[in-house]
DNA sequence: CATATGAATATTGAATTCATAATTACTTTT
DNA sequence: AAAAGTAATTATGAATTCAATATTCATATG
């Protein structure tokens, strides 16, 4: 039974300027107009700005007293905090899906990987990152951790828009790949400490901050320029 | 020169309801009506509203559509996987400490391990509460990471309530501060892995877990009972 | 010509009003 | 008297209105 979930206006509309956000329809440091979103939404301007409230407390804006909203600019550092934090996240959540994670469960874990590893061979880029988000996905769901989830699922998309632009290189992912099968191993024999330790050195996330240093939002945007 | 920090309404609101909630003035469970809350802080529904969204999506509240808005229940498994987060992102803030922490800083927590081992001599609970708190809040500051620090200081917010009664058995305290003297070793010979590791199996957190049946949020309060 | 001052405009902050859903109280029926 | 149904009340959701604050633009001044 999957519950009924009664949408408030304000948080669809928090959504939807979420996905604005993520497709860069605005920009980052852009300016954000009430008037032109609750046109452009057909609501008014209170749920409008209760959206703009919980937008900023999940970081996707910040909010100028007096002075609007705007999208979060991220700053090469900003994304590197944020990894570093994901990263230790995974860490925690290998840790305790391998308290709790049952044996069909490891076995559907290990169907996507030798998938993922197929992919690896065919050097299939989006359908490796989809099943590898999968993976990742299903360790933390196992995890059994509802603040964990929230709170990864959080960082995850105040950065889902530069993460979108990721190159890999033949030696990155070659070593993802390693991880991975360190990954599967002690899972496997359910090691926690092993898979923990793998997971938060796991250099997926480290790898793109590399690469990231183009994508990172810059100034030369249709963003207003005040100190 | 301090910068004036202007201050919305509506994040006044949500202070002094999150203050409410810390000190037991609105219970757990507790249905919150808004035109009573409006009537104590003298404010419209509009800005008390927008200060109950911050609060759902902060984690204090929890919102029924049309059915208006009540504190979070916290359960035994709520808190301890808080705790574990925290105990998680503990680990990382030590590592990311070591890396960035200067002379003077890692010299100023000694003071405070030492003054802690003198209240700790005296069985000064309190003040040995207070400096402990204080030098896992320098390690956390040290880690140089914003987000990090956004995010512990969310989930200790979310806690809070029940954190203030502890107790404190001789021989879990006493395992606290071998932890702690291991703690500052490690981070006087800028022993990342030490550090991060020891601040993960830090037991302060989990010892609480233990006393913490007593104080979780029960049915027989103020609250409505339904589903 | 650049800068400063002030009026006009636009935008945000907050209160009020209107609409709708939920709760309560009351009546009716069995 | 208990249950069910209906009306009245209350509370919430959203739009509108009013007030305060920025921003813009024109004008004046050095």
């Amino acid at each position: 039974m999957t519950k009924i979930l009664q949408r408030n206006l304000y948080r669809e509309v928090a959504d939807r300027i979420g996905d604005l956000i993520e497709h860069g329809e605005l920009a980052p440091g852009e300016r954000i107009s009430e008037k032109q979103l609750c046109d452009r939404f057909g609501v008014s301007r209170t749920p409008l700005r209760e959206a703009l409230k919980v937008l900023a407390t999940e970081g996707l804006i910040e909010l100028l007293p007096n002075r609007g909203a705007r999208v979060v600019r991220l700053t090469l550092k900003n994304v590197k905090d944020t990894y570093d934090l994901m990263a230790a996240l995974e860490g925690l959540s290998g840790e305790l899906a391998c308290q709790y994670i049952s044996d069909a469960e490891i076995a559907a874990i290990r169907q996507l990987h030798d998938t993922m590893l197929e992919h690896y061979r065919n050097r299939d880029l989006m359908p490796y990152f989809q099943v590898n988000r999968q993976i990742h996905e299903s360790i933390l769901a196992a995890s059994n951790n509802d603040v964990l989830q929230e709170m990864y699922s959080n960082l995850s998309q105040r950065i889902k828009r530069v993460r979108y632009s990721k190159k890999m290189t033949e030696r990155y992912w070659s070593q993802a790949v390693k991880d991975h099968e360190n990954m599967m191993a002690a899972l496997e024999r359910r090691d926690s400490q092993s898979l923990g330790q793998i997971l938060r050195d796991h250099l997926c996330n480290k790898i793109e901050v590399a690469t990231l240093a183009g994508v990172i939002d810059t100034e030369d945007d249709k963003s207003v320029a005040n100190s």
